[in-house]
DNA sequence: TTGAAAGCGTTACCAG
DNA sequence: CTGGTAACGCTTTCAA
């Protein structure tokens, strides 16, 4: 009846393949596939040898284009960020066994987190996960009108997408606690330069300006490139000034590392000028580096997400906003002020 | 003629809603997007007037299931690996301004190589970069029939894929002519266990062995797990034996830093025990740790592997494949021999 | 319980 | 240069 194709089996097998193979109809073999309703034990069995023996595998793109492309996706403008890392770590395990993956798209200061959320767009994700810290509200809302969205780390509340956030305001009381509480009076506050409203950033700074008035004390913030080197630089300025802080509060790990350096190379040490960031990156308990640091439970944070987009998915529509409260994990960088 | 959708535009515009909005036929929108041969002026700015008001974007899926995705698959065993980063920067470098995207499908220690592969081939991704240092070189042949692959870091070289390393023999030639010529002779070398054959640790191992009979010398070769704390404890116990040694080369960089833990934790500084590392990761350069160590340059291998897939979509089957030189990177964790 | 057929959004081929 | 049309592989009605 129909020609056989000679040709060898070049082409990956398709759903019509393997409903020849198996003498049944392309709609049975799809409801195999899809442990979907209405096949005998029988049907069904038939159905699974001849995909094993083909070694049958559906297309996403085909299944995107009736419905679900079974993927998720994760926006971050660079990969290499640990807090990101744990986050998709966590995202992972709770992703561990079903049949959704979750792919990354990865900025590495190249791609604004809008053209990565488009592209996720363009590829049909089921969900999407995101900082996004730099894009409007309304686009997000925007997207978030076709795809269950996510955002990581974004303080408003939106009614279109769900948010998982950090107690930026108890962290950094945290901080300002354990700091105040070693007898630091000059403490300097270091963060990125221009953070946009509504970031942990901002709630940063903003608690500590409040903490540290409330303690009848000035409050000094210096801003720096948001990178290790940025930090560097800024805090040799902090450091080589008339009144040297005797502990400086950066706004995240990475700030926290460069400052460090700077301290090291001005020949000081923990006993001299306190350092505290904020994320526990994983470098931040190396014996060698020893950082106070504020924890974000990032891999918790991963698996609610994961959870978040998968009641989306099966019909939620009221957003939720899920907040963690962090710990403080003291370390070596920190101690008490010198007398 | 046809029903108006009074519900509003729920639906994301598709290439048939240009047409209709610009009065031209899909195929000649189709050959818009796609700057393809055979459109006048004229309607090349009817279509494109239309895209932009509707918001157009082309779905990938769709267009997938007409040969290309227009994206590329990134497999690593566990993102947060510092030279893949590299690695990713590179590739993200050489992407930049094309239509293609790249994706990375995280293992995270839960998904073995095999079944990322798979979710990119379901992805129909137009091409991989793989590490899938555990499997089989058939595996990756028959994978590579359909789709082109590129894996980095394995030595042998199959006429179905490309490959791209690091010339491992000449980065631990680059070590051991360090070590020794600062007067080392008590040299011991820290792998991970079990390496698979043909990947860069097998290499870097055996070069050391060689170099050490060459000199003289007795090697050395302890095994730990592949983490920073496996290197740690194996650290311990070497340093604890009864011929300490002065010199310590791990296969790479994060078992080099358990060394560094295990020497800090010993009360032992690099003028008693130097330790060497190999990838050149970020941490290394840090001023707290400056590991002296190999550098592979991993985001020229990312570069590069872009180009081999971009060839190889355009139409290469001969196979490729590339060796880079690694340079020695020489820090304050290596010094001479004491006397 | 099973099968047939329509349709998802593109691309590529072929007439006009 | 332009428009129609047949795929691509899957899911999902709807009949049998």
């Amino acid at each position: 009846m129909s020609e056989s194709r000679s040709a060898g089996t070049v082409r990956r097998p398709a759903l019509r393949d393997v409903a020849r193979e198996a003498g049944v109809s392309e709609g049975a073999v799809s409801k195999v596939i899809r442990n979907a309703y209405g096949v005998s034990p029988a049907m069904r069995a038939r159905v699974e040898q001849a995909i094993d023996k083909l070694g049958y595998r559906p297309r996403t793109a085909a299944r995107a284009m009736r419905g679900r492309s079974f993927t998720l996706g994760f926006e971050t403008p660079h990969i290499g960020n640990d807090l990101h890392t744990l986050v998709i770590e966590g995202a992972a395990e709770q992703l561990d066994g079903s049949p959704y993956q979750l792919v990354i798209v990865p900025g590495m200061g190249r791609l604004g987190a809008k053209e990565i959320l488009d592209a996720l767009v363009d590829r049909q994700v089921d969900g999407i996960i995101a900082i996004a810290s730099e894009v409007e509200t309304e686009w997000i809302e925007k997207l978030a009108r076709h795809t269950p969205v996510v955002i990581l780390g974004r303080h408003d509340q939106s009614e279109r997408f769900d948010t998982i956030i950090n107690d930026d305001v108890a962290g950094t009381d945290l901080v300002m606690d354990h700091l105040l509480g070693l007898g630091h009076t000059r403490i300097a506050h270091l963060t990125i330069s221009s953070p946009s409203a509504m970031t942990p950033h901002v709630f940063r700074q903003t608690t500590y300006v409040q903490r540290m008035e409330a303690a009848g004390l000035s409050p000094v913030v210096t801003q720096a490139r948001a990178s290790e080197r940025g930090a560097y630089e800024a805090a040799v300025g902090l450091l080589s000034g008339p009144e040297r802080p005797t502990a400086i509060f950066a706004g995240h790990d990475s700030l926290a590392i460069g400052v460090l350096r700077a301290v090291a190379d001005a020949g000081l040490d923990a006993s001299e000028v306190s350092v505290v960031g904020y994320d526990n990156i994983e470098l931040a308990r190396h014996p060698l580096v020893s950082l106070t640091t504020v924890d974000q439970c990032g891999d918790e944070a991963g698996r609610v997400a994961i959870q978040l987009l998968m009641e989306r998915i099966e019909g939620r529509t009221v957003a939720r906003h899920e907040c963690f409260t962090p710990t403080l994990c003291v370390r070596r960088s920190s101690g008490p002020a010198p007398s």
